[in-house]
DNA sequence: AAACAGCGGTCGGCATTACCGAACGGGAGA
DNA sequence: TCTCCCGTTCGGTAATGCCGACCGCTGTTT
């Protein structure tokens, strides 16, 4: 296999960068994050402006994500076929669950959520569609974990974090806890990732049985799971239910 | 000025292709398309798959967006002061209005719906964030051309499309409606996008009192529009007040 | 007020870079 | 089983984009 294209791949690391810091970056920070010459970034950057991928503040000079960025980020959510497929199922999930209902799909060592059907009381909720979450302390996360969908490489890269005193930030307690994850066909977060929430997760296989993404509940801890902090079996059957046809809708034969 | 690096201007081709049809493409569609060889797009579409803005469909081996997209998009919104300065008074007008908010941004000829704020009652409706309208078919498109924000040039190569027998279709109709809207300082939009629908929109502006974005509301015809099929006043003067208030939040003096 | 420092932007020479087009191989359909 | 189609590979070529020094501006410091 040829090498990539070096000038789109500084492109891409470029957009990542300014996607990572809330702030916006001038050229001389983009430049030295990436090791590049001030010229050459600044000829990378004014390409990335003139398709509208980054846009450039009048007053600083400074560079920030560009609108087409937006539409593509939707347009993908279009096409994406894991979702559209499971739309109605977490949707029904979260209509018979009470909780929210999330989806996600690896990308760079984290979790991509693709969908997000709001806990069907009316309590103020924000969009998760587009953000990441750690592998290692979601439940979602740890279901991709587990069936190899991604790889404890590449959440060691990003970092085990410690949200509370609950996460797994050691590889050895984790590998011991995908292989359950493994074993019970499911996966639980029970305050790993913020004081007081829980979420399960289980995982959707597409064609070969391959584990292609994976769908999770999530709200108060005192909901998701009983007395003894285990997760409530009910709910667990709900959602191994849902992930058990959303797989099917998505050709995997016999799981 | 020198010039933009093509090799990224292809790679932002390809991705605005993807985006274009729902479908997804083959490597000599996609050559094809854009006039290059069949290595030289699959060079860029390798790279591009290499950093998740592209997938393959590992059965047919097309191509279509992935999912760094998605995130990229989203950490645009999270970084768009137009957007995040507007969102109370967005909330605010559909209180008020009763009806859905809306906030568009010009993007290569079309409107790009950068927020959105549901009709209050609890119908089923479909989030517009991302999605592209028309500019000489949507209040938030007139507003835009008549303010310069967008140019009718860019309106004009994407195409008049007649959605109803009410879309303004010949330039020679367009340029006397964006005069009155400047007069006015609004513009309206009654069945032009599709029967029974209508909306109004004002100007956003920023800091030298330069028009960087526009605020509307739309829904049913006979709830937007008085008897006589003109925009209620009513709602016109709320909205004219929710963008002169974002105006100024923006930093525009005197509006 | 003047000098400076730091910024984004520009320019020209060099060699690296990515482009092209033809040939390959595998899969699906006939 | 044969054939066509399509994604992929490969090597030669020169066009391409990269580099690093230089420019002009703005805001700050002395």
């Amino acid at each position: 296999m040829a090498g990539p294209v070096q000038s789109i791949e500084r492109a891409a690391a470029i957009l990542r960068l300014l996607a990572g810091g809330p702030r916006r970056l001038g050229l001389g920070e983009v430049a030295a994050s990436l090791g590049l010459a001030k010229g050459t970034a600044h000829g990378i950057l004014r390409t990335l402006q003139h398709v509208d991928f980054v846009e450039q503040d009048a007053a600083t000079g400074k560079y920030q994500l560009g609108a087409a960025l937006l539409h593509l980020g939707t347009s993908y959510l279009d096409v994406n076929e894991l979702r559209s497929r499971s739309i109605n199922w977490a949707d029904a999930l979260a209509g018979r669950s009470g909780e929210a209902v999330r989806l996600g799909t690896p990308l760079e060592g984290r979790v991509l959520i693709i969908h997000h059907v709001f806990r069907p009381d009316d309590t103020l909720q924000t969009l998760d569609v587009g953000s990441l979450l750690p592998l290692h302390a979601s439940s979602l996360g740890k279901v991709l974990l587990a069936f190899g969908t991604a790889t404890v490489e590449s959440a060691l890269e990003v970092g085990l974090e410690a949200y509370t005193r609950h996460t797994l930030v050691v590889r050895e307690d984790l590998n011991p806890a995908l292989a359950e994850i493994r074993e019970q066909g499911w996966a639980a977060e029970v305050q790993e990732m913020s004081m007081g929430d829980a979420g399960i997760a289980a995982p959707i296989r597409g064609h070969g049985g391959l584990v292609v993404g994976a769908i999770g509940v999530s709200g108060p801890v005192e909901r998701i799971c009983d007395s003894k902090g285990r997760p409530q079996p009910a709910l667990i059957t709900l959602l191994r239910e849902a992930a058990r046809a959303i797989s099917r809708n998505l050709g995997a034969a016999r799981w």
